[in-house]
RNA sequence: CGGAGCGUAGUUCAGAUGGCUAGAACGUGCGCUUUGGGAGCGCAAGGUCGUGGGUUCAAGUCCCGCCGCUCCGACCA
């Protein structure tokens, strides 16, 4: 490719962006912004693209058959699973005006994922227990209704996507595939230059089971997650599901005080409170009210410092869901106002669920559950009895111990490249999809869906791999392999050497050459050109040359003067 | 959804307290000079100041609505 003729020049007066895989890709003439979280890809940020796709693509081949869904889908398709209403990002189409919608009014859902056309589309040509397991994904365009769109590619309201869904009769063949799909991935992550980085972590199954998925995390500064280590065992989790046990309160009081009713009308909060009665927070608690979906009251309590996990809280509490009680029901059940809810005097009929960070203090505070009192000096054994049992229902923060080997957490940040579910029957039931089994009878098909943010893997890759010049891409998805600078190209003899390396390079060797066959630009702009670009080689021609070529590695410093056959052994070696 | 900032040339921005015949740099076109780390000179083209309303003798500037962008937080099956 000739730079000159290439559409998306580099700019030199961009704009900079807080995240820096948009402020480059932008600057460097890769994507162009269309609205918040929504790119044009330019030709050279298409073929960056198409190689991490391709890569993804070649490797989902040993695993499944690709095929291609459409984004928009009818809406009783999101009905029947129950997720028309409940998918807090889906988005749909309606007719823009009154001719559109003259001629068709039907809206459609805007696909964020795909269970819903794929599970009906297996539906349709395997019933046979003998056509059992196979495997379909796609590589398509998905649209979620994010809140707040940021960080150039990593989080956009359309962005690309691997999708890949696999069905199976029995647990133990799903959880093979299952297993095989984590090894693959890994595989992909490491063509594409972040495999060292990238880490498998255990989190939240969602509505779908109370089994984990697991989330591929590259570890990355900018990244949008947290994610927790445990050492010993060579674990990770994600914040929402990692076990958690708090720290002891540090300098604790010595000696048990008298238990102290106070008045604190309007001081809601544990913040409030604490710094009301001027005391640290950890010495407050925090208790919140539940209602089941089975129609109990729950009242959970945590250390003040920390917040109630509904996740975890659910598991424990043994419910399909959980809501918050309204002040209304939390008045009628309780007799007081939210705000003075507490762990002491609560009436009978409400169940009590404590986490363990609530025990091992002395002198702490709670709520009354009397109107406008909190009660401080609380003591376990005294003025309530132990609690036979203790939970762990709160979201981890830094500092916590993982409860098993007692150790700190390390905490790193990262930003999620792949997810992994296990489905089980959630959608094959909702759409009544069975197989006949050997027998001659119906059993429920067992399905996964295992996802690659193709797009997000680009600006992931920039966020980790440049320097204050430009862009380093790894070798795998570099738009080009070689960036060759043609200077003094007004000397017809170095112009003539110029092209005829080009042509060699393009047609005999068959490189993927971007050739900056500028004439006006000096050689200052090109060198510059060529590092925020981040091809990985970089050859030059110039009058200085002679009949070497110049060969220096975007990530490395220095350059040599080289043959051809050297150049090429190098470039074919790395 | 809460908070902050912003919207002026193709791009990035400057235009206290209202007085504008709206500027700069980069980019673009032409001419000359120049070619190893974002060169120089000259000329030129390029704007209903996001949008709708209001205040005023006078609005890019002040007020209100809407739309959009950036950032922080909440959220992210």
């Amino acid at each position: 490719m000739l730079y000159s003729k290439l559409f998306g020049k580099t700019k030199k007066n961009s704009k900079k962006y807080d995240s820096i895989n948009a402020t480059l890709l932008i600057k460097a003439g890769f994507i162009d912004q269309v609205m918040a979280g929504t790119y044009t890809y330019l030709p050279l940020g298409l073929r960056v693209l198409e190689k991490i796709e391709n890569i993804i693509r070649e490797e989902m081949n040993t695993i499944a058959q690709e095929i291609l869904m459409p984004a928009l889908t009818p809406i009783s398709n999101w009905q029947k699973t129950q997720r028309f209403e409940k998918v807090d990002v889906l988005m749909k189409t309606t007719p823009a005006n009154i001719f559109a919608k003259a001629k068709n009014d039907t809206e459609y859902v805007l696909n964020p994922t795909h269970e819903e056309v794929v599970t009906p589309l297996a539906q349709k040509f395997v019933f046979s227990y003998k056509d059992f397991p196979f495997a379909l994904y796609q590589i398509q365009t998905k649209f979620r209704n994010e809140p707040r769109v940021k960080s150039g590619l990593l989080r956009g309201r359309e962005f690309r996507m691997k999708d890949l869904y696999s069905f199976h009769i029995s647990i133990n063949d799903f959880k093979n595939y299952y297993e095989k799909v984590k090894e693959v991935y890994m595989k992909i992550f490491y063509r594409l230059g972040i495999g060292k980085d990238t880490v498998i972590v255990m989190a939240s199954g969602g509505s779908f089971t109370d089994d984990y998925s697991h989330e591929f995390q590259t570890l990355c500064q900018t990244g949008e997650d947290k994610i927790f280590y445990v050492q010993s065992k060579n674990l990770y989790f994600n914040k929402e599901v990692a076990p958690s046990q708090a720290p002891k309160i540090k300098n604790d009081d010595k000696k048990i005080l008298p238990k102290k009713d106070v008045k604190g009308k309007g001081i809601i909060g544990v913040e409030e409170i604490a710094q009301y009665l001027k005391i640290p927070i950890e010495k407050t608690t925090k208790t919140l009210i539940y209602e089941t979906d089975d129609g109990r009251i729950i009242a959970a309590a945590v250390r003040g410092d920390y917040e109630i996990n509904e996740d975890k809280l659910r598991k424990v509490v043994k419910c399909q869901s959980l809501k918050l009680a309204s002040a209304d029901v939390v008045k009628k059940n309780i007799g007081a106002e939210i705000g003075y809810i507490g762990i002491i005097n609560l009436p009978k009929h409400v169940e009590l669920y404590l986490d363990e960070s609530v025990l091992g203090r002395v002198n702490f505070e709670t709520g009354t559950n009397k109107n406008y009192y909190h009660s401080v000096n609380v003591n376990f054994g005294r003025d309530l009895p132990y609690p036979e049992k203790t939970y762990d229902i709160k979201i981890a923060k830094e500092g916590d111990l993982y409860p098993e080997t007692q150790e700190k957490y390390q905490v790193f940040k990262a930003s999620e490249v792949g997810n992994i579910f296990p489905l089980y029957t959630k959608f094959t039931e909702a759409f009544g999809y069975k197989y006949i089994d050997s027998k001659g009878e119906e059993k429920p098909v067992i399905m996964g869906c295992y996802g690659i943010g193709s797009s997000r893997i680009m600006g992931v890759i920039v966020e980790k791999y440049h320097d204050e010049k430009g862009i380093i891409w790894p070798e795998s998805v570099a738009p080009y392999q070689i960036h060759l600078v043609g200077l003094d190209l007004k000397n017809q003899e170095v112009k003539n050497q110029a092209f005829s390396l080009y042509q060699l390079l393009t047609e005999k060797y068959h490189f993927e050459v971007l050739f900056d066959d500028r004439e006006e630009i000096s050689a200052g702009e090109k060198f510059n050109d060529a590092d925020l670009i981040g091809i990985p080689h970089r050859l030059v021609i110039s009058k200085r040359t002679k009949d070497k070529i110049e060969y220096k590695k975007r990530s490395e410093e220095n350059s040599y003067l080289l043959t051809l056959e050297e150049i090429i052994s190098k470039i074919k070696k790395s």
